[in-house]
DNA sequence: TGTACATCAGTGAACGCGCGTTCACTGATGTAC
DNA sequence: TGTACATCAGTGAACGCGCGTTCACTGATGTAC
């Protein structure tokens, strides 16, 4: 029988377990994934090594863990933006908050969006967290009116919303349209067009190769941003 | 005395070399820059983990050299592309030849421009190397007429211009023009654009973020392109 | 409220692994005269 | 062309390291009656 949730011992192991998640997200930072060792997070916190594994099955699950996390925060920090008013205001607004969340935390964020770690498989989850994160983008661009010069990849994308009914469930979620109509198209072209410009700007200023470069990054990031709106003409 | 450049022993030495680096390459595409192992390196050529060390310094110095190699391989794959005609159609050449090198050997474009690994310092000729690939883009570039909504970036990257004499030499290399005239700012401007986005495609596509999504990053790509030389005005 | 038992957290010792690197050495291949 | 020496490639043994994980165990904290 297992203790009931709210029991002391219930809550002594969640704090536990986040404590352990604290130091393994210090040693990300300072090591990336393979400065993740279980035997320096139990020395950190004053504890033997064994004792972690009454709170984590292994090492590949308490990394699990750390990207289920990374993409949750991700995705706050983009669903916390105000997109009420739409437009092109809006998407400044979204690909600046990812830019923010990602520099302020540049070891979570190339955790999930960075090289994929060789024998390391990402949890299930994954795609919908990806998924997620992008939701508000689909909103903003539901409004677009795309240029003729996007029409290769709006036919593509098309065919996929009619093939694949759990991606048209998620557009129309968030698009509140129709997933054979115009408009839900277009939302996911952009959506499809603003992820890779955001990433790439993005993961060039965290892994330093910008250092040294003339331009403020972020300037960069909402020339860019600015141009996608003028593509799809948002108002 | 070393032996003379052409002597037996000197080519017999340089074959060696670089039968270590393709196995290292081989690790490197099976289990990332972590995968890399002297002791099994020595093992898969038949020779003893000692050995090796007659041929690299460290493990470090042979990680180096593939980075080097790797910008080497890049630049070569953009530097080889016809760019004589200019315009759109040369741009949409040099975008395409820099996806088509990257995905052809992911790992090694993961290892110039993935996550950094965690104390490895790149070697110091990195920098030079990553302008190098760039350089065609410029050239291109040169013959741009950006839209205003490019400004406030341009505007940032005439002060580096003017600032660094050795970016001002480069630029002026590939352009032929003068560093403090518009076509080099210009061109600067294009290539600073164009490389995160090429870089962002390319490497979501790499890391395997785009599969079971419903378009071709080849086609991603291509229209992404095709908006920067509309926001360029290339002919 | 007290007692008997089950559950849980944590320990110390140990295992086996693969790694980078050093060292003193042997034998082969070059070079100088 | 032959001999003496220097340079080089490669070896086997060994070092020390940190790692993930298992195991049998002790003591504390809960739960049931």
């Amino acid at each position: 029988m297992t203790a009931r949730a709210d029991s002391p011992r219930a809550r002594y192991r969640e704090q536990t377990r986040s404590e352990i998640k604290e130091v393994a997200v210090r040693q990300l930072a300072a090591g990336g994934v393979e400065g993740v060792a279980l035997l320096r997070i139990a020395k950190e916190i004053g504890t033997s090594g064994p004792a972690l594994y009454r709170y984590f099955a292994s090492r590949d699950d308490l990394l699990a863990e750390l990207v289920i996390d990374a993409y949750q925060g991700a995705a706050a920090a983009v669903h916390a933006v105000n997109t009420e008013g739409g437009g092109r205001a809006a998407l400044h607004a979204l690909t600046s908050a990812y830019r923010v969340w990602a520099v302020a935390q540049p070891h979570l964020y190339l955790l999930i969006q960075g090289t994929p770690v060789a024998g390391f498989t990402a949890p299930a989850e994954t795609v919908l967290k990806a998924r997620s994160v992008l939701g508000p983008f689909l909103s903003v661009f539901t409004e677009g009116r795309p240029l003729a010069s996007v029409d290769p990849l709006l036919t593509q994308l098309r065919v996929w919303l009619r093939e694949e009914p759990e991606v048209a469930a998620w557009v129309e979620q968030w698009t509140g349209q129709d997933a054979d109509g115009f408009a839900a198209a277009n939302a996911l072209t952009g959506a499809v067009m603003t992820w890779p410009q955001m990433h790439g700007t993005v993961s060039l200023e965290i892994t330093g190769q910008f250092t040294g470069m003339g331009h403020d990054p972020a300037t960069l990031l909402n020339v860019q941003t600015a141009l996608l709106a003028d593509t799809f003409q948002l108002p």
